[in-house]
This record gives structure tokens, sequence and C-alpha cells, in this order.
DNA sequence: TATTGTTATACTCTATAACTATA
DNA sequence: TATAGTTATAGAGTATAACAATA
């Protein structure tokens, strides 16, 4: 692979892997616990954090998709009777997604084993400096990827 | 979160925002340069990287997938012209997956964007030290993950 | 019996574009 | 005009189970 060094992309590599591994081992216990999906169990947290409720928009602010892929996402997690959705008084295009009392019992069951599973694959096995170096690190990562700009935001259209 | 102290969530959670933000700039760049998926794209490299051939089984393996999964995925790349499958004259069940002029073509079409993003990405916005720290703790935790006893290999059931 | 791979099927998720309604 | 959200629809991907063939 030219253009890097084997230092370089090893980083890469072990980063990206070591993260696929991680997710996967995250997902299978978000469905066996609470029959959540990943993306379920962030929309969820956003709103628990945010005490209880955000506007649609608000809602997918960096859970980068589609307006509609939220669309289907709310209708999900509503169906399941974890959130509501009702008009917001202030702006009256806009909508207040709620998590319901369901909606906190499914984060309170879900996330023991959730911590766990984070615990056992990232936390343990690294000494307490190194969790907080990676910490360090990848606020950094972050931070840049977040302030550049998107660079295609025109991306190139396949021929019509 | 209780059960994790607040610099050990913040690990987990920088880790986990950066390298979805990465993996979504790649899956852009990939699609966009070479009408390619991510796992696309792993399963062209896995093949060059091993000198152009693999068994269906060894290719499949790390890209954790169902078996029916890589043959939706291989039966793309056939149809895309990059892989051909034939049968092992070692062993009459096992496939031989190799990959093609055009497989390796659209590799090299593909790779120089994807090092630029990598690159612009994750490696140049960090001192040459970090790169090598993250590289070393990562590679770490992903030797962790890999030994590790799977632990849910019987995951719970849902009620049949 | 165990392993390799495919097929059929059903389901989840995503993205695009057209649409409604409000600011 | 721009923004918030929904709907229709089509497509990509995934997982399970049943299956055939070989070791």
């Amino acid at each position: 692979m030219p253009g890097l060094q084997p230092h370089q992309l090893g980083t890469y590599f072990a980063l990206i892997e070591s993260v696929s591994l991680l997710q996967h081992a995250v997902e299978q216990q978000l469905r066996a616990d609470g029959d959540l999906s990943d993306i379920q169990f962030s929309l969820l947290m956003r709103l628990f954090d945010a005490n209880g409720q955000l506007t649609m928009t608000a809602l997918a602010d960096g859970v980068v998709y589609s307006r509609s892929g939220l669309t289907y996402q709310a209708g999900q997690l509503e169906k399941a009777g974890l959130i509501t959705r009702s008009p917001d008084p202030t702006d009256e295009r806009s909508t207040l997604v709620t998590i319901t009392e369901a909606g906190h019992a499914r984060i309170a069951k879900v996330l023991p084993g959730h911590i766990e599973v984070v615990r056992r694959l990232l936390i343990d096995p690294l000494p307490d400096r190194d969790v907080k170096s990676l910490g360090d690190i990848m606020s950094r990562v972050r931070d840049h990827m977040r302030t550049e700009p998107p660079r295609s935001a025109a991306p190139r259209k396949r021929r019509p």
C-alpha cells in the first residue's frame, strides 16, 4: 500500500478492526438484552441525556442519516412504546420526541450489560494510563473531523 | 452512566464517534471513486494481499458474517467482473475465489483516494508519536478481543 | 458426522425524490 | 424561499434454515 508508512497503516487497521469487533459485541448484547439496534440505543441515550425531549432534527444531529432514516427509526421506537412524538408548540413545523417510562426502563435494562461489554473488551485490558491516552488522542481526532470542511459536500454523481 | 468512570466513558464515546466518522468518509470515497462498499473493498484487499486467491471460508475469516452473506457479496463481485469462483482441486467442497485483472484495476483506482482520506482524517492531525501510541494501544485491544472466549457463543434465544 | 457453500426467504435498514405545512 | 418532517418506493445488505455435495 503506497503512500502510507507501515506503522501508519498498522494504526489504521488496528483501529478499524478492533472497533468493528467492539461494535459487533455491543450490537449482540443490545439485541439480546433489550431487542434494540445500536442506533435505536443511541437515540434513546440522546433523549435520556437531553432530559427526555428533543426535536427530530436535534435528535438526528451527529447520528449521520437521512431525514427519512430518522423518521423510520422514530417510527420503530414509537411502535415499541419507547418514545412518543408530539407537535412542538414553539415551532409548528417541528416534532418533539419524548422518551417514555418504558423507554427509560429499556435503557435501565440494557445499560448494565452494555457497560459490562465495553469494560471487558476495551477498558479492562488496558492500563488506565492507556485508557486516558486513547481518550485524549481520539478526542482530538474527533474534534478535527468535526471542524473539517466536509470536502465532498457535493460528491461526484454517477452518470444520470 | 453508572459503573464506568467519566474518563473511561469519554474514551469509549470518542473512539466510537471518531471511527464512525472515519468509516463514513471512507464509504463515501469508495462508492464515489470505485462503486464499492467498504466490505467489497475489504474482500478485494484480502484477495490482493493473499496473492490473488483464497477459499470462501478463508476469505470470510475475520470479516464477521454469515456464510450466506459472503455468498451474496461474492455474487456481487463476480457479477461486476472483479473476481471469479472456481472449484478447489484440493478439496472439492471448497470454492476458490480469484481476483481478476479488473479487480486489480479497481483496487488501483480506489486506493489513492482511500489513502488520502485516511491520511487527512486520521494520520495528519496527529503527531507521529500519537499515531504510534494509538497503533500500539489498539493492537493490544484487538489481540485481546481475538483471544477472548466469545462469551456469548450461545447467545440467549428469544422465546421461540 | 462435520464441513463447504448455495438457495430461498423474510426482514431491517438506507437513500432519493416528491410532498405537505409552517417560518 | 427555506426548513421540518413524512411518505412512497426501490435497493442493499443480513440472517436463518433447509439443502446438496464432499471429507
